[in-house]
RNA sequence: CGCGGGGUGGAGCAGCUCGGUAGCUCGUCAGGCUCAUAACCUGAAGGUCGCAGGUUCAAGUCCUGCCCCCGCAACCA
């Protein structure tokens, strides 16, 4: 089975935040966590770079676009790899590749009859570089933002036919048995979406005549693709779309597209229509994720209020930032932050639960069996236990994108340990009953494995860590493969009896 | 009447589809434990579930009206 996710393609006129890695980083969770479950894993971002306001950026460094673009993107490739980001491609709108693509569904949407030239005449606001409807403008007829008054202007561009599109489009969307049908998500953000396709869809402009740094129209090299459609086709350009035919059967359509909700219109409208167009698959779930307030306001780059990747990694360290980032709010809804509430939940479920859980069983280990784990009868009760409770929700939680659901649900496997703990009082079975405390020693262990293994997309870095500190034995990678794939935890158990244990290791150090 | 979401103990949320002792996390308070990163475990206090009506034996949960907040309305993740 395939299993092909991407997240949106950054427009490169900003250097990445947490909008783009909170994407980004739920993306290679799931990527991540299906590859864990045996599926031929594709997994795809990259950056965005046409349009004039990418040419006035790069006119502004007095930087040549391409130059531009290019430094751009590599600012993006090292978050990613700051971020233990597990891509398998990496795609620009600059590359070859991509403009044989857009190209070749240009000329299809032509020859179609779905692109044709209007005359598009309306207000154009020079502050904001576009036109403006009037409902855009004030009372004085003022443009909002800029006020100033758009003085009237025509452009003779290219249009596509979205209009008609809309009764194909609303079938697919509502109609959970057709066969191509489009699972948008959440629910809420569907409801919108077939709202506002009930109204009726207009013809959307395909082509900018005043655009240039841009793919050019095959038929008429006098205008460029308008960036939205030149962007959107990177999803079939990167699985070899008229490049590679048995790349793009074996990956398209695509299982998940991420993205938050403002380009949610963009993905489950326009786009579909565009595929319908040249008769293509259509993308089986679209799946939007809110917005971020920090500290209860917009974030916004003049309030200075934007977290930035290096601080959260700076300060929590890559996996705990991975974790806390997809942790803290709701998947799907907006989701106010702050660095309050980051460290608070660092401290309560990685240090505290965690953590701590980890440092407690190796200090007894350490100190009464020498770090070896301990000869003693294997028993697997709690390690099935907390197996369960992750069974129970934490598998459907993954596979839906709960993912803050899916971090409680591993918080609540580790507790189970800690009250086993406190329910055993291995502290005085080190005075009374030796054998007894290295049986229960050796099922905490068992259990920590069990929680390093549904860890793994989350935190890989501290997962193998765990797993090495516990003395797991074998790749954690290819053990949690095979668990995922079997279901079933090996009759030795995770970490066998004779083997050496790390010493008790602060895997994270509380922050006060 | 543009569309959509929401108003639940101090804070942040779940519950509403399929009405029937109001749940979770953090905080507060009390207790337990002492292996551990002053961590862990147990318990308690605190809510007339935005307002007003209605349906019902019974309503955060269904219906009607109203008030307030937020998002979207085409290139800001």
């Amino acid at each position: 089975m395939k299993f092909y996710i991407t997240t949106p393609i950054y427009y490169v006129n900003d250097v990445p935040h947490i909008g783009h890695f909170y994407t980004t980083i739920a993306a290679d969770i799931m990527a991540r966590w299906k590859r864990l479950n045996g599926f031929d894993v594709y997994f795809l971002t990259g950056t965005d770079e046409h349009g004039s306001k990418i040419a006035e950026a790069a006119k502004v460094k007095g930087k040549k676009p391409q130059e531009f673009c290019d430094e751009m993107s590599v600012k993006f490739r090292q978050t990613w790899k700051l971020l233990n980001i597990s891509n398998d491609d990496f795609i620009r709108t600059t590359e070859q590749r991509h403009f044989v693509a857009v190209e070749n569904i240009v000329r299809i949407l032509f020859d179609k009859g779905l692109i044709f030239k209007k005359k598009y005449e309306g207000m154009y606001c020079i502050g904001c570089e576009k036109f403006l409807a009037k409902k855009d403008l004030d009372e004085g007829g003022y443009c909002p933002f800029h006020k100033i008054k758009p003085i009237l202007q025509s452009e003779e561009n290219y249009f596509f036919r979205l209009s008609s599109f809309q009764g194909a489009l609303l079938e697919r969307i509502t109609d959970v048995s057709h066969e191509e049908h489009i699972d948008i998500q959440p629910e809420e953000r569907r409801n919108e979406i077939v709202g506002k396709l009930k109204l009726g869809l207009e013809d959307i402009s395909f082509s900018r005549s005043t655009v240039e740094w841009g793919i050019s129209l095959p038929f008429d090299k006098s205008q460029t693709v308008y960036v939205w459609t030149d962007a959107l086709i990177n999803y079939i350009t990167a699985v070899g779309y008229s490049k590679d035919e048995t790349k793009f059967k074996n990956y398209w359509p695509v299982d998940v597209h991420l993205m938050a909700k403002d380009i949610l219109w963009f993905h489950s409208v326009i786009w579909p229509a565009v595929l319908m167009g040249a008769q293509l698959p259509l993308p089986k779930t679209i799946y939007s994720h809110g917005f971020f307030t920090l500290n209860g306001s917009k974030m916004s780059k003049s309030l200075g209020n934007v977290i930035y990747p290096q601080e959260l990694v700076g300060n929590y360290g890559v996996d705990a930032a991975r974790y806390l980032i997809v942790a803290l709010i709701p998947f799907g809804l907006d989701g106010n932050i702050s660095w309050q509430g980051l460290t608070l939940k660092y401290n309560t479920d990685l240090a505290n639960n965690l953590g701590n859980l980890i440092s407690r069983t190796l200090k007894m280990a350490e100190k009464n069996f020498n770090l070896k784990i301990p000869q003693a009868f294997l028993n697997l009760e709690l390690a099935k236990n907390v197996e369960k409770k992750l069974k129970e929700t934490f598998i459907s939680n993954m596979n839906n994108l709960q993912l803050h659901k899916a971090a409680e649900d591993l918080q609540d496997a580790i507790t189970l340990v800690n009250i086993q703990i406190e329910t055993d009082v291995p502290w005085k079975l080190a005075k009374t009953n030796k054998n007894k405390l290295a049986a229960c020693i050796y099922s905490y262990l068992q259990a920590i494995d069990v929680v390093a293994i549904h860890l793994l997309s989350f935190m890989p870095n501290i997962a193998e860590k765990i797993w090495q500190i516990t003395g797991a034995s074998g790749n954690i990678n290819d053990v949690a493969r095979k668990y995922f794939i079997n279901g079933v935890i090996p009759k030795d158990g995770f970490s066998v009896s004779g083997r050496d244990l790390q010493g008790p290791k602060i895997l994270f150090p509380r922050i006060l």
